[in-house]
DNA sequence: ACAATCCCGTTATACTATAACAGGACGGAG
DNA sequence: CTCCGTCCTGTTATAGTATAACGGGATTGT
């Protein structure tokens, strides 16, 4: 039981624009239903970290709001993450301090990542499984969970067969 | 399989000296071991963070040696902390921008958290069954998994009943 | 003694995040 | 519609976390 969502630059059949405004719409359905209020600056913050095609950190995302006019001070990009973490729009990664677009939003939802330390790009996977057994051993303890940040780094299938191939190059040469 | 090494302040039968010393002479025969060097501001740092019941910050760390005459400035607190952590002597809590001293320097294996929000005690466990589930699961998506963070945070059982009993208090009263 | 390397001191700077207060927009009650 | 309370935003200042860059001194093996 696991579901990811992927979204690389360099995959062509990836329609991510759709992708993006899915996002939010589905942002602003869940927004009206809960009684919040998707301003301009949250709507405008969200839809970048969605364009991204890696985490976003705060400072990058300030700019680039600053760029379309809005108010370019920090404030602004923190408050503006703190609703949309607290809508669940948007992760935290904590390991790298940056912001990500929430690829299921609109159902409760445990946020695991497979972060690239050579692209950067993020996969989001939903693991019920392992998020029933982190449970059932924190009970043991006596802890009650609240939150949980699993964020495991590597290399990913991609960057993995170009180093491959790069270091089968270099051996052919020699 | 997992193994837990807690050390609230408030358990009094911990004898966290022991704890320290131990940790202490495990660091310098896996430095000996290495070729590495535990210069006297590493071997102190180590020390200080084993000292402090949770994890402390690298600002921290640095105020306690400069009151003991090392350098001041920024840069000796985070070349211990490089040091140590790729020794594997210490963990980085990343959702607390802090440290904490490993219980298994010893052997190696995966960093697991259970932090609480309430007193910020941090428990570490290794969970081998649910490392390898991780591996085999970032295996099928040809993801190379190089580290892990998974810092689960909530109530301690010590909070909870603490709260629980604040809770049963306050509707005595009414 | 010498060279190579590692470690440390020092200064400056970058990056990440929050505090605090004032003013403006919005939405509901009357 | 108007008033009021609440939520949102603008603004300035500051706190907290981390690294760059350069030079000098200690350590180790030769
Ligand atoms: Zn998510
Ligand atoms: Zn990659
Ligand atoms: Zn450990
Ligand atoms: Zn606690």
């Amino acid at each position: 039981m696991s579901e990811k969502h992927n979204h690389p630059k360099d995959e062509e059949h990836h329609d991510h624009d759709h992708c993006v405004e899915s996002a939010l719409q589905t942002a602003e359905a869940l927004c009206l239903e809960q009684g919040q209020r998707l301003t301009k600056v949250r709507r405008r913050a969200l839809e970048l970290i969605w364009e991204s095609h890696r985490p976003l950190g705060a400072y990058q995302l300030l700019a680039k709001l600053a760029e379309e006019g809005f108010n370019s001070a920090p404030p602004t990009v923190y408050r503006a993450l703190d609703f949309l973490l607290g809508a669940g729009l948007i992760h935290k990664v904590e390991s790298m301090n940056a912001y990500l677009g929430c690829a299921h939003a609109d159902r409760a939802h445990k946020g695991y990542f497979l972060i690239c330390d050579e692209c950067h790009n993020v996969m989001e996977f939903d693991y019920q499984d392992i998020h029933a057994s982190l449970i059932d051993k924190a009970k043991k303890q006596g802890f009650e969970l609240r939150a949980e940040t699993i964020e495991l780094t590597g290399l990913c299938a991609t960057c993995k067969s170009a180093g491959e191939a790069a270091k089968k190059a270099a051996k052919d040469k020699s």
